[in-house]
Formats: C-alpha cells, sequence, structure tokens
DNA sequence: GTCCGCATGTAAGGCGTTACATGATTAA
DNA sequence: TTAATCATGTAACGCCTTACATGCGGAC
C-alpha cells in the first residue's frame, strides 16, 4: 500500500466495533461470525491477527474490562480514532463506487454517533450523485455493446446495474432519515 | 486452497474469456480495464500472474492466432474447459449467496453458450430461492436488533437487504428471458 | 475426570496490489 | 528523434484463507 499506516476495511470494521466500547478479540469475532458484518470477513485467522497489526500501529491497545479480575479487551486510542474518523470521511469517489461499494457501506454503517448529521447527509448526497453518475455511464456502455452480447451477460450487467441503482434509491430515503429538523 | 488445481475467480473469469475465442494476454487485460468487468480485477500485476498459473496448471496454452507473423495468444484447452464449467455448474448454496454473490453473478454471465438454457434455468430458480431465503433471515435479525442499532447501522443493513431483493426480482425477471418456448 | 464449547491464537501458502521495468510501434 | 502509447511482464509486500494448536471452564 502507499500508506503502510492505514488499516484495511478489516482493520477499520474493527476500529469501528472498538470505537462504540472496548472490547476482547472474542467479542469482535463473534460480532463478525453473528451478525450481517460476516460478509467483510470471516475467520479468527484474519481478526486476530488484523488486531495485533492495529495494536502495533498504536490504534488499539490492552485494557482491563471491567474488574481486576475480568479479561484483558482492547480498546480503541485516540490515534485510532483520529485514523477511523479520515476513513469515514474520505471523499467519495467514482472509483470507489465502481469498485468498493461495500467499504462504502461500512463506512455509513459506523457514521452514526461518529460524524455529524451534516456529514452524514454529504457523503450521501456524495454518494447517490457518484452512483447515479456510474449508472448513466453503465448504461450508455449497455447501449452499445448490448446488442453483441451473449443473453445471460447483458442480463447479469442489467442486474449490476439495477443494484447501482436500488443503491442510489436507497440512499435518497436515508437522506430523508438525517434530514436536518 | 483445498484444491490447489481450482482457479480463483479471476483465473474463472479469464477462462470465461478465453472461452469465447483465444486473445493475447493484452486483450484480456484490456477486457478488464474496458468493461465493467473490471470490478472483477484491476491490473495487468493481477491478470499476467493469473494467466501464468492457468497455464501452469494446464488450462490454458499458447497459440499463434492467425498467420505465422501474428503475436502469441492464448486459448484454453480441453482440461480448462471443464475445469470452467464445473466451476459455472457448482451448486448455488446459502453461503455462496451471503458472500460471494460478485462470484455467482459473474458465473451467470458466462452461461449462455456454455451451458444448456435447463441449466440456466435452474441456476436461476435456486438462486431465487437462496436468495428469498437469505432476504427472509436478514429481515428476522433486523427485527431483533433494529431497536438498539446506531441509525446509519439499521439503515444500512437495509441497503443490503433491499440489494439481495433486488437480485431476487431480477432472478424472477431473468428467468422469463431463459423460459422454454 | 473427561469432554465439549469457549477463547485465543499460530503456520503455511497463495493471491492481489502497487509500483516499477522493458521493448516495440506509432505520432509529432 | 523524442515522446507517447502499446504490450508484457516482474518484484516486493501485505493480507486473507484454511487448517491446526492450545488452555481453560463448566457439565456430567
Amino acid at each position: 500500500m502507499s500508506d503502510p499506516q492505514h488499516p484495511t476495511t478489516l482493520g477499520c470494521a474493527i476500529l469501528g466495533l472498538l470505537s462504540a466500547r472496548a472490547q476482547t478479540g472474542y467479542e469482535i469475532a463473534r460480532a463478525f461470525a453473528d451478525t450481517p458484518m460476516g460478509t467483510y470477513s470471516s475467520s479468527p485467522g484474519a481478526i486476530y491477527p488484523a488486531i495485533k497489526r492495529l495494536k502495533t500501529a498504536g490504534f488499539v491497545e490492552s485494557v482491563r474490562a471491567g474488574g481486576e479480575s475480568s479479561k484483558a479487551a482492547f480498546a480503541i486510542t485516540k490515534k485510532g480514532k483520529r485514523i477511523f474518523l479520515d476513513w469515514l470521511r474520505a471523499p467519495v469517489t467514482r472509483a470507489a463506487v465502481a469498485r468498493d461499494m461495500r467499504d462504502l457501506m461500512l463506512r455509513f454503517a459506523f457514521m452514526s454517533g461518529a460524524l455529524p448529521d451534516a456529514a452524514i447527509r454529504r457523503f450521501l448526497v456524495d454518494l447517490k450523485a457518484e452512483l447515479e453518475a456510474h449508472v448513466k455511464s453503465l448504461d450508455a456502455y449497455m447501449r452499445g455493446v448490448r446488442a453483441q452480447m451473449p443473453p445471460s451477460a447483458a442480463l447479469a450487467l442489467d442486474a449490476g446495474i439495477e443494484n447501482y441503482r436500488a443503491h442510489a434509491r436507497w440512499a435518497h430515503k436515508a437522506l430523508a432519515a438525517f434530514a436536518a429538523p
């Protein structure tokens, strides 16, 4: 990576979990195993090393949760919080929309409580705009090549486009939920 | 991987391209760079090594396309075709739906011409069923936790569910396109 | 006391990413 | 002739995947 300091999506997801409260490695692993966040990872074999990297980088630290006798847990550090917020605030680019929607949606999931509503709204506005632009360009591409494509390829591309459209509609609706009062 | 013989999704995508016609490495790279298939890869740095692996495994071979003076190209072998078809015909599992929709859609894109319509229909029927089951379980999960979730997390999950729903609707429509005459 | 699930990892290997390295054509 | 684009890669690096390893606590 260009910036060896910056965690991967998995690392950022862990920072997001820890920014709610300190947790043990197992609790973190459980969050991935038991919730739909599991789409973002998988196995202890990925999660524990990711935690270790975050610790080495100084983004999380070990703490004793609860009393003196409780298990060791991990907490996010100030430095980690900064990096996490940088991640949340990164601009919504066309490239990210085209190849990293999952990362964008994960970022959004963690925004409540971490960013002011105005920033969340801006994210949604930008996301919607980039999604619509992307749909437009995919549509244009599609018009040019549809006739030459095998039927299932054309349909698969339709599915992809429809997906971006669905996300754009969602962004529109989500904006209402974060509308200024 | 458990089966070191089986190519990755990128490898299978390359096999799919080559099963249409023999192509040079650059043409393959171009297909990823210039079309929405680019979501599946990225750079020559991934594609050329993937081609080399396919060659080592005996799934593709070098051929002289056109005349004697033309560039070297790659063609899929019988063994490669077999592996490719195995990939297309793999059952649609719940796990794949939950964490590998892209792979499933890529498989579908390559099915026309490679599989009989009956097999394509079955894929769509199975996919639709698994998608609807997955939506149902996500909905149930959602009902249980929505109240405790931060607003943006709940919305992000909504987006994911809506996505699966959109795919299910798409599968339904796609079935019509492959309906028996 | 032993067995099973909790809890926390390590080891080996492969793949993709970013960045760089050449030649060979074509355009100016 | 120089520069740009075509065409084909290699190198370093890090991450994830799968599989395995281990200790501990309660159930029985």
